[in-house]
DNA sequence: ACCGTGACGAGAT
DNA sequence: CATCTCGCCACGG
């Protein structure tokens, strides 16, 4: 296990971790909020090995639009769907409901 | 070592 | 508005 990597995959879940259920936020603003120059990009490749880890709740990292991208790396499609669905936000199409109200700030929320 | 690919995003056209 | 282009960089082939 190199470090490096670790260590920034590890901020990400932390932050991921923060998000309060019935909220979410992007994969840019984590980026943002991190300051990883490496971009927003990064952040999802992140979360694909998030799989491995334990509480850390990717349906909640959608990208700007709001859209579920990233649903196909779920055990299944629907599944991302589904817990949203559980945390309390509204999704339909792939698209989260109301985005720009339960669109969760790591920067506003938690402090620059 | 090179190349294509990708859970993204901002700016240009 | 809708699309395209490019930057970003880790990883597998």
């Amino acid at each position: 296990m190199s470090n490096d990597k670790v260590n920034y995959f590890d901020l990400v879940y932390q932050v991921v971790r923060e998000v309060p259920r019935g909220r979410v936020t992007t994969y840019g603003a984590i980026a943002h909020y991190l300051g990883l120059k490496s971009g927003a990009r990064m952040v999802g490749y992140a979360m694909n090995a998030a799989h491995s880890m334990a509480d850390v709740p990717a349906q909640r990292v959608v990208n700007r639009q709001g859209l579920l991208t990233g649903k196909h790396h779920f055990e299944n499609p629907n599944r991302m769907q589904e817990l949203l669905e559980e945390d309390g936000v509204q999704v339909k199409n792939d698209q989260v409901q109301n985005f720009e109200t339960v669109f969760w700030n790591p920067e506003k929320e938690l402090g620059i």
